[in-house]
DNA sequence: TATCAATTGTTATACTATAACATTTATGGT
DNA sequence: ACCATAAATGTTATAGTATAACAATTGATA
């Protein structure tokens, strides 16, 4: 019965037994191709293959993760490779910046804002991250350094802890 | 006159020229020599150099400019010294680290919480950095996380953007 | 003062990110 | 189709951030 916990996970970060990440994969990359197209940005091989591996799962994954596996199928990828391609993504919105990582992790609701700054619940046991939509708590932030008369352009939240799943192991 | 606009900036940050920035650190390594006496911590003097060093403006300071200077004071400092130290100033909630700049800057209010983990006001022109105290932002992140069932342990907010002087600049 | 733990010294190296310039590939105008 | 141009990628080197591992020293305590 060693399989009846990991089964009895719940689908919290998108990690668990419970969920088809396959198709989390398939949807990032479609709406991503979707948008690039809109826009008039190109979705090359690279860099739609580097934003398939960041969203490979729900954990941030680092630039040098991303290229060894990136090595395997191109000999000459190098870091510049990866750089580039994180560039691309994360001024597309596609992709947000765990600063306390320094890794990245695929946007799941990419259109709205483009550009808009994520905000994380990142479990420090199973690694994943899910992004949290508080527009309340971006209001609150703007007032409360509107009150110190500093005007906000992009902000980072990141929140470690206990994800529901980890809680109980 | 190129003194008067200079002389106009208000006292946002801390860097202006109408605060005597020697009492900020005084002020904080008096406060810090108190605490670590308290708790049996052992503020020598390589963290204590350290700790002034990182007050030695409101900008958050990286462990290599930290090392640059202490280099000129004791001639076998290397990168060890100084994480160490820094280490030591974060465990005691001395000091913060700004994720995004990986950088390090003084805590004003270190006594309360102590490990409490801050919230920045980062102004992107003259590198000003102040801690915002907002118990309401915490609660609601919190809160906001409990509805996902996540129990948070630390956080990270920064935001980046333009204090109250720069903007009129 | 002998002992043990904490701190610092020292060397080496891992990890993260970008600079700079060469080459190739895609695109739009003709 | 062909060329000129810009965009993307290749390539090499290096800058910047952080820690591992072990030796030597210092400080607290019995």
């Amino acid at each position: 019965m060693a399989e009846a916990k990991k089964a009895a996970k719940r689908d919290w970060g998108g990690s668990s037994d419970s969920h088809d990440h396959r198709i989390c994969i398939v949807d990032a990359l479609d709406k991503a191709a979707e948008l690039c197209s809109q826009r008039g940005a190109r979705l090359t091989q690279i860099r739609r293959r580097v934003l398939e591996l960041i969203w490979s799962s729900h954990r941030p994954i680092g630039a040098y993760s991303i290229l060894e596996v990136l090595k395997e199928e191109r000999a000459n990828a190098a870091p510049p490779t990866v750089y580039r391609a994180i560039d691309f993504l994360l001024e597309q919105g596609l992709v947000h910046r765990i600063q306390s990582q320094n890794a990245f992790i695929g946007c799941p609701n990419p259109d709205p804002g483009h550009q808009h700054n994520g905000m994380f619940l990142i479990c420090t046991d199973c690694g994943n991250a899910v992004e949290l939509e508080e527009s309340k708590i971006d209001r609150l932030l703007k007032s409360s350094a509107s009150n110190q008369g500093f005007v906000i352009e992009s902000r980072t939240v990141e929140a470690a802890g206990l994800c529901p799943d980890c809680q109980i192991n």
